[in-house]
DNA sequence: AAAATAAAGTGATTTTTTTTACAAAAAGTA
DNA sequence: TACTTTTTGTAAAAAAAATCACTTTATTTT
């Protein structure tokens, strides 16, 4: 594997890959040529293999990509061989629909505790995990050593609990709450995931057909 | 105001410099550098003057942007001056969560309907929204005329319902289910989101920092 | 009022990203 | 086995995006 600063523009492309991959994979097909591979994702079969040099040639020429190999190749540059224990911080609405919605484990994550600070919802059950106390989360890091947490709170308390987390080990931060929250050092990433921001790019999109 | 074919690398920034401008406008803010602005995206001021160089210029030399002026200006080339009606199908975990969640309001859409196939959902009101069976969705659709939809379904479902919609004349699509559905025209937009995609570059980005 | 400072707008340059084009290698076929 | 087709890997070219650097226009200060 090259690496040695890959653009973000391609490292951005490499999940939609995956999944189309895993897709693949799952309906037992056994290879695919980067045209084939390309014209399903929308882009040219000349960035597909550029894109994937970047990391080393993981197809054959004259035959094209052994559709398994690569899918895990990628899931490897992307981590996902890594098995991160995660957490996920704020039962509201929106921490509830992502603990549901979001296939962890399909992405080498395993989300191991889910915490609210709100005493009624203590024991209530998502996905097979008992919600539990924020009071509870300390002794519980040091067990699990989580180095993910999906922060689903309110704006006032996300910047809060990143520091919290940073001290018990965390060091990536899933961000929801409609902030740009910044990470403490260089150790540290975030992603602040604003939804918002791409219903604002349909909108236009949409400006000049109506 | 200029226009002609920008770059979706520049519209994909405006809804960031848009939810900044409007936290400083309503922190009653007068005016913005380039450069003060840059600093707070993460980006250099010259590319800030380049992106909105695009559509006119808006500021003043000597002087800087004005805030208000600056956000309405780059609200008109997002649309969000034109006041869609939207509509909500699927409430599921995530469609009442992105109902509750997302600031529809705050990008010139109207969430004007909820539906879904479930009867036990009737009647539920979701922002101050009453969920209506999907039986009533034609009708609906001619008195409000809603342009936008917010996909929030099973996968098995959601090109149907698209197709649906299509007919009844929405034009834009914001789904989320993991899938990438296809715009069966030109005249019609779809933004798949996939919220899965960003939690595997954070995990590549933590990659190496274990 | 003149000088100094601030800051947008913009053409030119540089850097990055994408595409093109082709040689090399493998697979299929006669 | 030789020939043809397929398809990768990659160098080179083209296109796109970002940055630099300078001009112009305000504003502020002396």
């Amino acid at each position: 594997m090259k690496n040695s600063q890959v653009s973000t523009a391609v490292i951005r492309r490499l999940p939609r890959y995956y999944r189309y991959l895993t897709d693949l994979s799952i309906a037992g097909v056994l290879k695919i040529s980067s045209k084939a591979l390309a014209d399903k994702m929308g882009v040219t079969a000349s960035q597909i293999r550029q894109d994937l040099n970047c990391f080393g040639g993981f197809g054959q020429q004259g035959y094209g990509y052994n559709v398994e190999l690569l899918r895990q190749e990628i899931g490897a540059i992307l981590g996902v061989d890594k098995n991160y224990n995660a957490v996920l911080i704020g039962v509201g609405n929106l921490g509830h629909a992502i603990a549901n919605h979001v296939k962890f484990e399909k992405r080498g994550i395993k989300l191991v505790g889910i915490f609210d600070i709100d005493e009624k919802l203590m024991g209530q059950e998502i996905k097979g995990i008992k919600v539990k106390h924020i009071s509870e989360l300390d002794e519980f890091c040091k067990e699990y050593q989580p180095k993910i947490a999906v922060l689903t709170l309110a704006k006032a308390e996300t910047e809060k609990m990143m520091k919290q987390l940073c001290d018990l080990g965390v060091i990536g931060f899933w961000n929801f709450a409609n902030m740009e929250l910044k990470a403490p050092s260089d150790d540290i990433t975030v992603v602040n995931v604003h939804l918002g921001d791409s219903l604002m790019t349909l909108c236009y999109d949409i400006k000049d057909k109506i």
